[in-house]
DNA sequence: TATAAACTATGACGCAACGTCAAAGTCAAG
DNA sequence: CTTGACTTTGACGTTGCGTCATAGTTTATA
Protein backbone atom coordinates (compact mmCIF):
# COMPACT_ATOMS: atom_id res chain seq x y z
CA UNK A 1 0.00 0.00 0.00
CA UNK A 2 1.09 3.55 -0.88
CA UNK A 3 0.91 7.11 1.14
CA UNK A 4 1.23 10.61 0.20
CA UNK A 5 2.67 12.17 2.99
CA UNK A 6 0.06 13.57 5.37
CA UNK A 7 -1.75 9.84 4.84
CA UNK A 8 1.87 8.47 6.24
CA UNK A 9 2.36 11.16 9.18
CA UNK A 10 -1.56 10.50 10.35
CA UNK A 11 -0.63 6.77 10.78
CA UNK A 12 2.41 6.77 12.04
CA UNK A 13 1.65 10.12 15.06
CA UNK A 14 4.17 12.14 13.79
CA UNK A 15 4.07 15.80 11.43
CA UNK A 16 4.35 15.91 7.76
CA UNK A 17 7.34 18.62 8.36
CA UNK A 18 9.22 16.11 10.25
CA UNK A 19 8.73 13.52 7.32
CA UNK A 20 9.44 16.49 4.81
CA UNK A 21 12.96 16.63 7.56
CA UNK A 22 13.74 13.40 7.24
CA UNK A 23 13.59 12.97 3.64
CA UNK A 24 15.80 16.33 3.53
CA UNK A 25 18.33 14.64 5.28
CA UNK A 26 18.28 11.16 4.05
CA UNK A 27 17.03 9.34 6.63
CA UNK A 28 14.15 8.07 4.95
CA UNK A 29 13.46 9.06 1.40
CA UNK A 30 10.19 8.43 0.16
CA UNK A 31 9.69 5.10 -2.17
CA UNK A 32 8.74 7.33 -5.37
CA UNK A 33 8.33 10.75 -6.82
CA UNK A 34 5.07 11.06 -8.61
CA UNK A 35 4.70 12.75 -11.34
CA UNK A 36 3.31 15.88 -9.93
CA UNK A 37 6.23 16.34 -7.18
CA UNK A 38 4.34 14.32 -4.67
CA UNK A 39 6.20 11.95 -2.13
CA UNK A 40 5.21 8.71 -2.46
CA UNK A 41 6.00 6.14 0.21
CA UNK A 42 5.36 2.40 0.29
CA UNK A 43 5.81 -0.92 2.81
CA UNK A 44 9.25 -0.98 2.71
CA UNK A 45 9.63 3.24 3.93
CA UNK A 46 6.62 2.19 6.89
CA UNK A 47 9.24 -0.30 8.06
CA UNK A 48 12.20 2.15 8.08
CA UNK A 49 10.12 4.08 9.84
CA UNK A 50 8.73 2.18 12.44
CA UNK A 51 12.46 1.77 13.26
CA UNK A 52 13.25 4.99 13.19
CA UNK A 53 10.54 5.98 15.74
CA UNK A 54 11.70 2.94 17.74
CA UNK A 55 15.17 4.70 18.40
CA UNK A 56 13.14 8.18 18.61
CA UNK A 57 11.57 6.32 21.44
CA UNK A 58 14.55 5.76 23.10
CA UNK A 59 16.24 9.79 22.10
CA UNK A 60 18.97 7.94 19.73
CA UNK A 61 20.23 10.77 17.75
CA UNK A 62 18.78 11.01 14.08
CA UNK A 63 22.46 10.86 12.70
CA UNK A 64 23.08 7.76 14.67
CA UNK A 65 19.89 6.56 13.48
CA UNK A 66 21.11 6.97 9.90
CA UNK A 67 24.31 5.02 10.20
CA UNK A 68 23.06 1.98 12.31
CA UNK A 69 19.91 2.05 9.62
CA UNK A 70 21.66 2.36 6.20
CA UNK A 71 24.63 -0.38 7.68
CA UNK A 72 25.54 -2.90 5.00
CA UNK A 73 25.36 -5.26 8.08
CA UNK A 74 21.33 -3.73 9.23
CA UNK A 75 19.86 -6.46 10.40
CA UNK A 76 15.90 -5.85 10.80
CA UNK A 77 15.06 -8.89 12.70
CA UNK A 78 18.24 -8.49 15.12
CA UNK A 79 17.28 -4.77 15.63
CA UNK A 80 13.40 -5.74 16.74
CA UNK A 81 15.40 -7.77 19.28
CA UNK A 82 17.47 -4.94 20.47
CA UNK A 83 14.61 -2.63 20.64
CA UNK A 84 12.63 -5.38 22.98
CA UNK A 85 15.10 -5.30 24.86
CA UNK A 86 15.99 -1.79 25.24
CA UNK A 87 12.28 -0.84 25.77
CA UNK A 88 12.20 -3.21 28.64
CA UNK A 89 14.92 -1.35 30.01
CA UNK A 90 13.23 1.49 30.19
CA UNK A 91 10.34 -0.13 31.64
CA UNK A 92 12.12 -1.04 34.38
CA UNK A 93 13.45 2.34 35.36
CA UNK A 94 10.25 3.81 35.07
CA UNK A 95 8.97 1.44 37.65
CA UNK A 96 12.13 2.02 39.56
CA UNK A 97 11.30 6.02 39.15
CA UNK A 98 7.36 4.88 40.00
CA UNK A 99 8.94 3.36 43.60
CA UNK A 100 10.77 6.82 43.91
CA UNK A 101 7.71 8.76 43.61
CA UNK A 102 5.92 6.04 46.13
CA UNK A 103 8.22 6.21 48.54
CA UNK A 104 8.57 10.19 48.64
CA UNK A 105 5.05 10.70 48.76
CA UNK A 106 5.01 7.77 51.75
CA UNK A 107 7.75 9.57 53.34
CA UNK A 108 5.81 12.97 53.18
CA UNK A 109 2.57 11.48 54.27
CA UNK A 110 4.61 9.62 57.43
CA UNK A 111 6.13 13.29 58.35
CA UNK A 112 9.69 11.52 57.77
CA UNK A 113 12.80 12.53 56.22
CA UNK A 114 13.69 11.24 52.63
CA UNK A 115 17.34 11.18 51.58
CA UNK A 116 18.34 13.67 49.00
CA UNK A 117 20.03 11.15 46.92
CA UNK A 118 17.20 8.46 46.99
CA UNK A 119 14.73 11.30 45.67
CA UNK A 120 16.15 11.38 42.35
CA UNK A 121 16.07 7.27 42.33
CA UNK A 122 15.47 6.12 38.54
CA UNK A 123 15.47 9.92 36.94
CA UNK A 124 17.19 9.66 34.03
CA UNK A 125 21.31 10.30 34.24
CA UNK A 126 24.34 8.93 32.82
CA UNK A 127 23.78 5.45 34.81
CA UNK A 128 25.62 3.04 32.82
CA UNK A 129 22.31 1.00 32.57
CA UNK A 130 21.36 3.96 30.38
CA UNK A 131 24.66 3.49 28.49
CA UNK A 132 23.38 0.29 27.86
CA UNK A 133 20.28 0.81 26.22
CA UNK A 134 22.35 2.30 23.29
CA UNK A 135 22.01 -1.36 21.73
CA UNK A 136 23.46 -4.22 21.90
CA UNK A 137 26.58 -2.85 23.83
CA UNK A 138 26.82 -5.02 26.17
CA UNK A 139 28.39 -2.73 28.80
CA UNK A 140 28.80 -4.36 31.90
CA UNK A 141 30.37 -7.00 29.78
CA UNK A 142 32.60 -4.45 28.74
CA UNK A 143 33.32 -2.11 32.17
CA UNK A 144 32.95 -5.53 34.23
CA UNK A 145 30.70 -6.00 37.12
CA UNK A 146 32.80 -3.63 39.56
CA UNK A 147 32.57 -0.67 37.51
CA UNK A 148 29.02 -1.10 36.91
CA UNK A 149 28.33 -1.25 40.68
CA UNK A 150 30.73 1.38 41.38
CA UNK A 151 29.03 3.51 39.60
CA UNK A 152 25.74 2.47 41.18
CA UNK A 153 26.52 2.57 44.41
CA UNK A 154 27.90 6.68 44.07
CA UNK A 155 24.24 6.96 42.62
CA UNK A 156 22.72 5.52 45.57
CA UNK A 157 24.92 7.48 48.33
CA UNK A 158 26.83 4.45 49.14
CA UNK A 159 30.06 2.88 49.28
CA UNK A 160 30.80 -0.34 47.39
CA UNK A 161 30.74 -2.23 50.58
CA UNK A 162 27.12 -0.98 51.42
CA UNK A 163 25.85 -1.24 47.84
CA UNK A 164 26.67 -4.76 47.90
CA UNK A 165 25.34 -5.45 51.72
CA UNK A 166 21.80 -3.61 50.23
CA UNK A 167 21.89 -6.08 47.29
CA UNK A 168 22.59 -8.97 49.77
CA UNK A 169 19.83 -7.52 51.63
CA UNK A 170 17.41 -7.08 48.90
CA UNK A 171 17.57 -10.85 48.08
CA UNK A 172 17.20 -12.41 51.94
CA UNK A 173 14.16 -10.02 51.70
CA UNK A 174 12.54 -11.43 48.81
CA UNK A 175 13.96 -15.17 50.00
CA UNK A 176 12.35 -14.42 53.28
CA UNK A 177 9.17 -13.48 51.93
CA UNK A 178 8.62 -16.35 49.93
CA UNK A 179 8.94 -18.45 53.15
CA UNK A 180 6.85 -16.45 55.20
CA UNK A 181 4.10 -16.62 52.50
CA UNK A 182 4.45 -20.61 52.17
CA UNK A 183 3.74 -20.91 56.00
CA UNK A 184 0.82 -18.67 54.89
CA UNK A 185 0.41 -16.36 58.87
CA UNK A 186 1.43 -13.03 58.51
CA UNK A 187 1.66 -12.84 61.93
CA UNK A 188 4.67 -15.68 62.40
CA UNK A 189 8.10 -14.59 63.71
CA UNK A 190 9.03 -15.20 59.89
CA UNK A 191 6.52 -13.07 58.30
CA UNK A 192 7.77 -9.85 60.72
CA UNK A 193 11.05 -11.01 60.02
CA UNK A 194 10.36 -9.75 56.43
CA UNK A 195 8.82 -6.61 57.58
CA UNK A 196 11.84 -5.88 59.76
CA UNK A 197 14.07 -6.61 56.75
CA UNK A 198 12.19 -4.74 54.42
CA UNK A 199 12.47 -1.75 57.32
CA UNK A 200 16.46 -2.57 56.61
CA UNK A 201 15.61 -2.36 53.05
CA UNK A 202 14.38 1.33 53.73
CA UNK A 203 16.86 2.40 55.47
CA UNK A 204 18.72 3.47 52.38
CA UNK A 205 15.71 5.56 51.34
CA UNK A 206 14.55 7.34 54.52
CA UNK A 207 16.92 8.86 57.02
CA UNK A 208 14.31 8.56 59.53
CA UNK A 209 11.25 5.91 60.17
CA UNK A 210 8.16 5.16 60.66
CA UNK A 211 5.81 2.73 60.74
CA UNK A 212 3.07 4.97 59.20
CA UNK A 213 5.10 6.14 56.63
CA UNK A 214 5.82 2.00 55.78
CA UNK A 215 2.85 1.12 55.95
CA UNK A 216 1.53 3.96 53.26
CA UNK A 217 4.41 3.02 50.82
CA UNK A 218 3.60 -0.98 50.78
CA UNK A 219 -0.14 -0.04 50.57
CA UNK A 220 1.05 1.54 47.64
CA UNK A 221 2.59 -1.49 45.98
CA UNK A 222 -0.94 -3.17 46.73
CA UNK A 223 -2.67 -0.16 44.92
CA UNK A 224 -0.68 -0.37 42.04
CA UNK A 225 -1.84 -3.09 39.70
CA UNK A 226 1.32 -3.64 38.00
CA UNK A 227 3.57 -3.58 40.99
CA UNK A 228 1.28 -5.70 42.31
CA UNK A 229 1.75 -8.10 39.66
CA UNK A 230 5.29 -7.53 40.03
CA UNK A 231 5.48 -8.86 43.38
CA UNK A 232 3.00 -11.42 43.05
CA UNK A 233 5.57 -12.79 40.32
CA UNK A 234 8.14 -13.49 42.72
CA UNK A 235 4.93 -15.41 44.38
CA UNK A 236 1.39 -15.49 43.79
CA UNK A 237 0.47 -13.36 46.72
CA UNK A 238 3.05 -11.64 47.71
CA UNK A 239 2.05 -8.46 47.71
CA UNK A 240 -1.30 -8.64 49.82
CA UNK A 241 0.64 -11.02 52.64
CA UNK A 242 3.06 -8.46 52.96
CA UNK A 243 0.65 -5.45 53.33
CA UNK A 244 -0.98 -8.55 55.58
CA UNK A 245 2.27 -8.64 57.91
CA UNK A 246 2.84 -4.76 57.81
CA UNK A 247 -0.28 -4.21 59.57
CA UNK A 248 0.80 -6.79 62.63
CA UNK A 249 4.07 -5.39 62.42
CA UNK A 250 2.95 -1.75 62.95
CA UNK A 251 0.48 -2.64 65.96
CA UNK B 1 22.28 19.74 54.20
CA UNK B 2 24.20 21.74 51.53
CA UNK B 3 25.24 21.26 48.20
CA UNK B 4 27.83 23.60 46.03
CA UNK B 5 26.70 23.48 42.47
CA UNK B 6 28.27 20.15 41.06
CA UNK B 7 27.47 18.55 44.03
CA UNK B 8 23.44 18.33 42.90
CA UNK B 9 24.14 17.85 39.93
CA UNK B 10 26.08 14.52 40.62
CA UNK B 11 23.49 13.74 42.82
CA UNK B 12 20.14 14.57 40.62
CA UNK B 13 22.49 13.38 37.20
CA UNK B 14 22.32 16.46 35.83
CA UNK B 15 25.06 19.18 34.73
CA UNK B 16 25.84 22.13 36.28
CA UNK B 17 25.32 23.69 32.95
CA UNK B 18 21.67 23.11 33.39
CA UNK B 19 21.37 24.21 37.08
CA UNK B 20 22.79 27.65 35.66
CA UNK B 21 19.89 27.62 32.72
CA UNK B 22 17.29 26.73 35.55
CA UNK B 23 18.85 29.61 38.21
CA UNK B 24 18.90 32.10 34.96
CA UNK B 25 15.50 31.60 33.51
CA UNK B 26 14.61 31.68 37.63
CA UNK B 27 12.97 28.03 37.78
CA UNK B 28 15.25 26.89 40.09
CA UNK B 29 17.48 29.54 42.07
CA UNK B 30 20.35 28.78 45.12
CA UNK B 31 19.03 28.50 48.50
CA UNK B 32 21.77 31.51 48.82
CA UNK B 33 24.87 32.54 47.36
CA UNK B 34 28.81 32.07 49.41
CA UNK B 35 30.34 35.17 49.97
CA UNK B 36 32.83 33.65 47.06
CA UNK B 37 30.11 34.09 44.62
CA UNK B 38 29.13 30.31 44.54
CA UNK B 39 25.76 28.76 44.40
CA UNK B 40 24.26 26.81 47.54
CA UNK B 41 21.46 24.78 47.17
CA UNK B 42 19.64 23.14 50.53
CA UNK B 43 16.45 21.00 51.34
CA UNK B 44 13.69 22.83 49.34
CA UNK B 45 16.08 22.91 45.98
CA UNK B 46 16.66 19.78 46.56
CA UNK B 47 12.41 19.16 46.44
CA UNK B 48 12.26 21.68 43.88
CA UNK B 49 14.41 20.05 41.33
CA UNK B 50 12.91 16.96 41.85
CA UNK B 51 9.52 17.75 40.81
CA UNK B 52 11.54 19.47 38.19
CA UNK B 53 13.02 16.60 36.74
CA UNK B 54 9.60 14.75 36.97
CA UNK B 55 7.68 17.11 34.42
CA UNK B 56 11.11 16.71 32.20
CA UNK B 57 10.78 13.07 32.51
CA UNK B 58 6.95 13.67 30.99
CA UNK B 59 8.89 16.18 28.52
CA UNK B 60 6.96 19.16 30.00
CA UNK B 61 8.26 22.28 28.67
CA UNK B 62 9.87 24.57 31.31
CA UNK B 63 8.22 27.26 30.91
CA UNK B 64 5.21 25.45 31.84
CA UNK B 65 7.11 23.82 34.77
CA UNK B 66 7.89 27.40 35.83
CA UNK B 67 4.18 28.06 35.97
CA UNK B 68 3.09 25.29 37.74
CA UNK B 69 6.17 25.34 40.25
CA UNK B 70 5.67 28.83 41.15
CA UNK B 71 1.49 29.21 41.25
CA UNK B 72 0.54 30.11 44.64
CA UNK B 73 -1.91 26.97 44.86
CA UNK B 74 1.04 24.71 44.28
CA UNK B 75 0.68 21.73 46.53
CA UNK B 76 3.69 19.26 46.30
CA UNK B 77 1.89 16.27 47.80
CA UNK B 78 -0.88 16.73 44.92
CA UNK B 79 2.10 16.94 42.83
CA UNK B 80 3.54 14.06 43.48
CA UNK B 81 0.38 12.09 43.04
CA UNK B 82 0.06 13.42 39.53
CA UNK B 83 3.68 12.33 38.68
CA UNK B 84 2.59 8.55 40.02
CA UNK B 85 -0.51 8.72 37.73
CA UNK B 86 1.38 10.37 34.72
CA UNK B 87 4.15 7.89 34.65
CA UNK B 88 1.62 4.84 35.68
CA UNK B 89 0.39 5.51 32.25
CA UNK B 90 3.71 6.32 30.49
CA UNK B 91 4.72 2.94 31.71
CA UNK B 92 1.41 1.44 30.51
CA UNK B 93 2.33 3.11 26.77
CA UNK B 94 5.71 1.44 27.12
CA UNK B 95 3.51 -1.97 27.46
CA UNK B 96 1.52 -1.52 24.22
CA UNK B 97 5.20 -0.69 22.57
CA UNK B 98 6.54 -3.54 23.51
CA UNK B 99 4.10 -5.72 22.83
CA UNK B 100 3.60 -3.69 19.19
CA UNK B 101 7.15 -4.81 18.61
CA UNK B 102 6.78 -8.48 19.89
CA UNK B 103 4.12 -8.65 17.24
CA UNK B 104 6.22 -7.63 14.53
CA UNK B 105 8.75 -9.94 15.63
CA UNK B 106 6.00 -12.84 15.57
CA UNK B 107 4.42 -11.43 12.38
CA UNK B 108 8.27 -11.41 10.54
CA UNK B 109 9.08 -14.92 11.83
CA UNK B 110 6.14 -16.00 10.94
CA UNK B 111 6.53 -14.64 7.42
CA UNK B 112 2.95 -12.76 7.50
CA UNK B 113 2.41 -9.57 6.94
CA UNK B 114 1.02 -7.30 9.66
CA UNK B 115 -0.91 -4.28 9.25
CA UNK B 116 0.54 -1.02 8.56
CA UNK B 117 -1.18 1.14 11.40
CA UNK B 118 -0.19 -1.83 13.84
CA UNK B 119 3.24 -1.16 13.46
CA UNK B 120 2.86 2.38 15.53
CA UNK B 121 0.81 0.93 18.24
CA UNK B 122 2.15 3.15 21.43
CA UNK B 123 4.30 5.73 19.60
CA UNK B 124 4.36 9.04 21.20
CA UNK B 125 1.99 10.87 19.38
CA UNK B 126 -0.99 13.52 19.94
CA UNK B 127 -3.04 10.59 21.26
CA UNK B 128 -5.67 12.13 23.86
CA UNK B 129 -4.42 9.86 26.02
CA UNK B 130 -0.80 11.57 25.87
CA UNK B 131 -2.91 14.73 27.03
CA UNK B 132 -3.71 13.44 29.80
CA UNK B 133 -0.74 12.96 30.94
CA UNK B 134 -0.22 16.93 31.26
CA UNK B 135 -1.43 16.84 35.02
CA UNK B 136 -5.00 16.72 36.20
CA UNK B 137 -6.76 17.07 32.72
CA UNK B 138 -9.46 14.85 33.30
CA UNK B 139 -9.11 14.72 29.12
CA UNK B 140 -12.33 12.23 28.85
CA UNK B 141 -14.15 13.74 31.10
CA UNK B 142 -13.63 16.80 29.24
CA UNK B 143 -14.48 15.22 26.06
CA UNK B 144 -16.22 12.61 26.35
CA UNK B 145 -16.24 8.97 25.93
CA UNK B 146 -17.03 8.99 22.13
CA UNK B 147 -14.48 11.37 21.18
CA UNK B 148 -11.44 9.19 22.98
CA UNK B 149 -12.91 6.36 21.43
CA UNK B 150 -13.45 7.72 18.06
CA UNK B 151 -9.85 8.43 18.01
CA UNK B 152 -8.50 5.42 19.26
CA UNK B 153 -10.45 3.78 16.38
CA UNK B 154 -8.92 6.46 13.93
CA UNK B 155 -5.33 5.39 15.06
CA UNK B 156 -5.92 1.76 15.08
CA UNK B 157 -7.49 1.89 11.59
CA UNK B 158 -10.51 0.78 12.54
CA UNK B 159 -14.15 2.31 12.27
CA UNK B 160 -15.72 3.24 15.75
CA UNK B 161 -18.05 -0.10 15.47
CA UNK B 162 -14.61 -2.13 14.91
CA UNK B 163 -12.95 -0.62 17.45
CA UNK B 164 -16.17 -1.24 20.13
CA UNK B 165 -15.98 -4.81 18.38
CA UNK B 166 -12.53 -5.13 19.57
CA UNK B 167 -12.61 -3.87 23.24
CA UNK B 168 -15.52 -6.55 23.76
CA UNK B 169 -13.20 -9.45 21.78
CA UNK B 170 -10.49 -8.09 24.18
CA UNK B 171 -13.15 -9.03 27.39
CA UNK B 172 -14.15 -11.82 26.03
CA UNK B 173 -11.19 -13.14 25.31
CA UNK B 174 -10.43 -12.97 28.98
CA UNK B 175 -13.44 -13.95 31.01
CA UNK B 176 -12.59 -16.97 28.43
CA UNK B 177 -8.70 -17.49 29.52
CA UNK B 178 -10.25 -17.28 33.68
CA UNK B 179 -12.73 -19.96 33.15
CA UNK B 180 -10.35 -21.98 30.92
CA UNK B 181 -8.00 -21.93 33.33
CA UNK B 182 -10.61 -22.73 36.14
CA UNK B 183 -11.09 -26.38 34.28
CA UNK B 184 -7.32 -26.59 34.18
CA UNK B 185 -6.97 -28.29 30.70
CA UNK B 186 -5.38 -26.40 28.36
CA UNK B 187 -6.72 -29.20 25.67
CA UNK B 188 -10.22 -28.00 25.95
CA UNK B 189 -13.13 -26.84 24.00
CA UNK B 190 -13.22 -24.14 26.28
CA UNK B 191 -9.27 -23.07 26.09
CA UNK B 192 -9.44 -23.91 22.36
CA UNK B 193 -11.85 -21.45 22.25
CA UNK B 194 -9.15 -19.04 23.80
CA UNK B 195 -6.95 -19.82 21.30
CA UNK B 196 -9.64 -19.20 18.62
CA UNK B 197 -10.51 -15.54 20.51
CA UNK B 198 -7.19 -14.48 20.89
CA UNK B 199 -6.31 -15.44 16.92
CA UNK B 200 -9.29 -12.91 15.84
CA UNK B 201 -8.07 -10.20 18.52
CA UNK B 202 -4.73 -10.66 16.47
CA UNK B 203 -6.68 -9.85 13.33
CA UNK B 204 -6.87 -6.38 14.34
CA UNK B 205 -2.77 -6.10 13.93
CA UNK B 206 -1.77 -8.86 11.13
CA UNK B 207 -3.47 -8.65 7.55
CA UNK B 208 -2.77 -12.50 7.24
CA UNK B 209 -2.63 -15.59 10.15
CA UNK B 210 0.22 -18.06 11.10
CA UNK B 211 -0.39 -20.66 13.71
CA UNK B 212 3.94 -19.91 13.54
CA UNK B 213 3.91 -16.48 14.04
CA UNK B 214 0.66 -16.67 16.95
CA UNK B 215 2.22 -19.72 18.78
CA UNK B 216 6.15 -17.32 18.78
CA UNK B 217 3.75 -14.09 20.26
CA UNK B 218 1.90 -16.31 22.90
CA UNK B 219 6.25 -17.32 23.36
CA UNK B 220 7.06 -14.29 24.14
CA UNK B 221 4.36 -13.36 26.06
CA UNK B 222 5.73 -15.88 28.72
CA UNK B 223 8.90 -14.95 28.29
CA UNK B 224 9.04 -11.58 29.50
CA UNK B 225 8.73 -11.29 32.93
CA UNK B 226 6.68 -8.17 32.96
CA UNK B 227 4.57 -9.40 30.59
CA UNK B 228 4.09 -12.62 32.37
CA UNK B 229 3.23 -10.99 35.58
CA UNK B 230 0.96 -8.99 33.78
CA UNK B 231 -1.29 -11.31 32.17
CA UNK B 232 -0.93 -13.69 35.10
CA UNK B 233 -2.93 -11.01 37.46
CA UNK B 234 -6.03 -11.62 35.37
CA UNK B 235 -5.88 -15.08 37.09
CA UNK B 236 -2.07 -16.78 38.30
CA UNK B 237 -0.87 -18.98 35.68
CA UNK B 238 -2.36 -17.34 32.86
CA UNK B 239 0.25 -16.77 30.53
CA UNK B 240 1.45 -20.58 31.10
CA UNK B 241 -1.82 -22.11 30.24
CA UNK B 242 -2.62 -20.03 27.27
CA UNK B 243 1.21 -21.13 25.85
CA UNK B 244 -0.18 -24.53 26.75
CA UNK B 245 -3.46 -24.33 24.75
CA UNK B 246 -1.45 -22.60 21.98
CA UNK B 247 0.68 -25.61 21.66
CA UNK B 248 -2.18 -27.73 21.04
CA UNK B 249 -4.17 -25.29 18.93
CA UNK B 250 -1.62 -25.17 16.60
CA UNK B 251 -1.40 -28.88 16.02
C1' DT C 1 54.21 27.82 52.25
C1' DA C 2 53.81 27.24 47.33
C1' DT C 3 51.94 24.97 43.56
C1' DA C 4 49.02 22.58 40.64
C1' DA C 5 44.83 20.52 39.90
C1' DA C 6 40.07 20.76 40.62
C1' DC C 7 36.22 23.52 41.23
C1' DT C 8 33.40 27.78 40.56
C1' DA C 9 31.81 31.90 38.06
C1' DT C 10 30.07 34.49 33.58
C1' DG C 11 29.58 35.03 28.72
C1' DA C 12 28.87 33.49 24.21
C1' DC C 13 28.49 30.58 20.30
C1' DG C 14 26.51 26.42 18.41
C1' DC C 15 23.48 22.55 17.74
C1' DA C 16 19.59 19.04 17.09
C1' DA C 17 15.06 18.43 15.89
C1' DC C 18 11.85 20.06 14.56
C1' DG C 19 7.46 24.10 14.70
C1' DT C 20 5.65 27.81 12.22
C1' DC C 21 4.69 30.56 8.33
C1' DA C 22 4.74 32.33 3.52
C1' DA C 23 4.15 31.66 -1.33
C1' DA C 24 2.83 28.83 -5.03
C1' DG C 25 1.39 24.48 -7.44
C1' DT C 26 -2.02 20.32 -7.46
C1' DC C 27 -6.19 17.81 -6.47
C1' DA C 28 -10.97 16.82 -5.59
C1' DA C 29 -15.72 17.91 -4.84
C1' DG C 30 -19.73 20.78 -5.63
C1' DC D 1 -15.27 26.77 -13.01
C1' DT D 2 -14.46 27.72 -8.09
C1' DT D 3 -13.01 26.85 -3.68
C1' DG D 4 -11.06 24.46 -0.07
C1' DA D 5 -7.85 20.93 1.03
C1' DC D 6 -3.53 19.08 0.09
C1' DT D 7 1.32 19.29 -1.53
C1' DT D 8 5.72 21.61 -2.47
C1' DT D 9 10.03 24.54 -1.17
C1' DG D 10 12.29 27.91 1.52
C1' DA D 11 13.35 30.31 5.60
C1' DC D 12 13.12 31.96 10.16
C1' DG D 13 12.60 30.76 14.99
C1' DT D 14 12.48 28.00 19.29
C1' DT D 15 13.92 25.05 23.23
C1' DG D 16 17.19 23.18 26.19
C1' DC D 17 20.98 22.63 26.79
C1' DG D 18 26.52 21.24 25.19
C1' DT D 19 30.86 23.19 24.53
C1' DC D 20 34.46 26.41 25.15
C1' DA D 21 37.07 30.51 26.78
C1' DT D 22 38.53 33.36 30.52
C1' DA D 23 39.27 34.29 35.18
C1' DG D 24 38.56 33.73 40.30
C1' DT D 25 38.46 30.24 44.38
C1' DT D 26 39.41 26.01 46.81
C1' DT D 27 41.83 21.90 48.05
C1' DA D 28 45.39 18.56 48.49
C1' DT D 29 50.15 17.54 48.35
C1' DA D 30 55.07 18.18 48.42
Amino acid sequence: MEYKIQELADLAGISSRTLRYYDKIGLLKPGRIHSNGYRVYGGAEVDLLQQILLYREMDVPLEEISKILHAPNFDRKVALQNHLRALSDHRDRLNLLIETVQKTISAEKGGILMKDHAKFEGMKKNMIEENEKKYGKETRAHFGDKVVNESNAKLMGLTQKQFEDHETLTTLLNQTLVRALEEGDPGSPLAQKACELHKQWLGSFWSEYSKEAHLGLVQMYVDDSRFKAYYDAIAPGTAEFLLEAMKRYCQ
